[in-house]
DNA sequence: ATTATCTATAGATCTATAGATAATGC
DNA sequence: ATTATCTATAGATCTATAGATAATGC
C-alpha cells in the first residue's frame, strides 16, 4: 500500500507530532515504537522508512516540541502590552500547562532523561534552551548585557524548576502553591 | 542458601540503597530488577521476597535518596557560618553534583518520571519536598512567614530547574553558564 | 522501476511467579 | 517448621530487520 512522495511527507510530519506528544506524556522510555506508530494510524515496520531509529525520533521529536513551544512563548510575549516577563511566567506555571504535560514545556517534561541520550539530543535542547534565552533577554530587567543573560537563565530555571516539582507532589494544595510561589518571585524581579 | 534475618534485613537495605543510586543514574525505567539485583550481589527472583513490586521499590529509593540528600543539606547549612543560602545553593550547584547523578538530588534526577508512577511515589516527593522548604525556610531572607514559604519555593525551584538544564544541554560552557547564573541570582536575593 | 508501507519474525529484554533448596531459630 | 534465597520459566513487551506488496511517477 505505497503513498505518494507528499503523503509519505505527511506521514513522517504526523508521526513526529504523535511522537512529541507521547515522549512528553510517557517519558522517552514510557512509548515503543510499535504502539507509537499504531497511534498515528501506520504499521510498525513503516517506522523504520521513515526514521534511522528510535533515537533518531526522539531528536526530532523534541526539535519539535521545543520549537512549537518557543513559537507559543513569543506570540504571548507579542500580546502582552506591558510586564511582559510577568506574564509569560503566569502563562508558563498555569495549572493548564502543568495538567498538560503532552503539550507543553519540553524542558520540563524530559530535560531530566536528556542526560541519558545522545550528543543528538542533547543539542537539541540546548538549541531549544538557548531559543528561550534568547526570547527573555528581550523581556528581563538588567543594567547590563551580561547581567540580562544571568537574569533569563535564572528565570527559565525557576520556571522550569517549579513546573517539574508542581507535577510531582501529587497533591493540589502544594502543586498550587508551588506555582504561584514561582510566578510571584519572578513578577517582584521584574519590577 | 537462606541467610539469617539480620542478613536479610541488611540485604533489603543494601537493594535499596543501591536502588537509590541505580534509578537516578538511569531512571526508573533505565534498570531492570534482575541487573538491579545482580548490581547489589544477589539474585532475581530473590527480589520478590523482600518487595511488592518494582514500584514498591521505587517508593522505598526515592525515600531513601530524598532524605539522605536532606541530611547533607542540613549538614552544609551547619558547617556554614554566614550566607547559609548562598553557601548552600554553590553546594548544590556544583560541576560535582551536575556530574554525579547517581548521588544527587532525586528532585532533579527523578522529579520528571515521577507524575507518571504512583500515588505513594508522589507522596514520598511531597514529603521530600517539604523537608528541604523546611530547612529552607530558615535561611531565606524574608519579613512575614507567608513571604519566607514562598521565597522558599522559588529557591529552590531555581536549583531544581537550573541542575536539570545543566545537565541536559551537553555542552560544558552553557552548562557552567547556567550553574553560576543561578547560584550567583540566589546569592543576590539573600542579601 | 522505484519505493512507501505492509506482515511477520528474530532476538533481546521486561516484570512477576512457581517451586526447590538449605540455613536459621524455635 | 519456617523462611530467605535460589533456579527456571511464563508471558508480555521491546527495537530492529527481512521480504512481500502495491501504488507512484518516470
Amino acid at each position: 500500500m505505497r503513498v505518494s512522495r507528499k503523503q509519505a511527507d505527511r506521514n513522517r510530519e504526523h508521526v513526529i507530532v504523535v511522537a512529541s506528544r507521547l515522549f512528553r506524556e510517557r517519558g522517552f522510555e514510557g512509548i515503543g515504537v510499535a504502539d507509537l506508530m499504531k497511534e498515528a494510524g501506520l504499521t510498525h515496520g513503516g517506522f523504520y522508512g521513515q526514521f534511522k531509529s528510535k533515537e533518531d525520533l526522539k531528536v526530532e521529536a523534541s526539535r519539535r516540541a521545543l520549537s512549537r513551544n518557543k513559537d507559543r512563548w513569543a506570540q504571548v510575549l507579542a500580546e502582552t502590552p506591558s510586564d511582559k516577563l510577568a506574564a509569560l511566567a503566569r502563562f508558563y506555571l498555569s495549572d493548564a500547562h502543568r495538567d498538560r504535560r503532552g503539550e507543553g514545556c519540553a524542558l520540563a517534561a524530559l530535560g531530566g532523561e536528556t542526560p541519558r541520550y545522545s550528543p543528538e539530543l542533547q543539542a537539541a535542547f540546548k538549541d531549544g534552551i538557548e531559543g528561550y534565552l534568547g526570547l527573555l533577554d528581550g523581556v528581563v530587567p538588567a543594567s547590563s548585557g551580561e547581567d540580562r543573560r544571568t537574569k533569563s537563565i535564572a528565570a527559565l530555571s525557576t520556571m522550569v524548576g517549579a513546573l517539574v516539582l508542581s507535577r510531582a507532589v501529587g497533591d493540589e494544595a502544594l502543586s498550587q502553591k508551588i506555582l504561584s510561589a514561582a510566578a510571584d518571585e519572578i513578577a517582584a524581579r521584574s519590577e
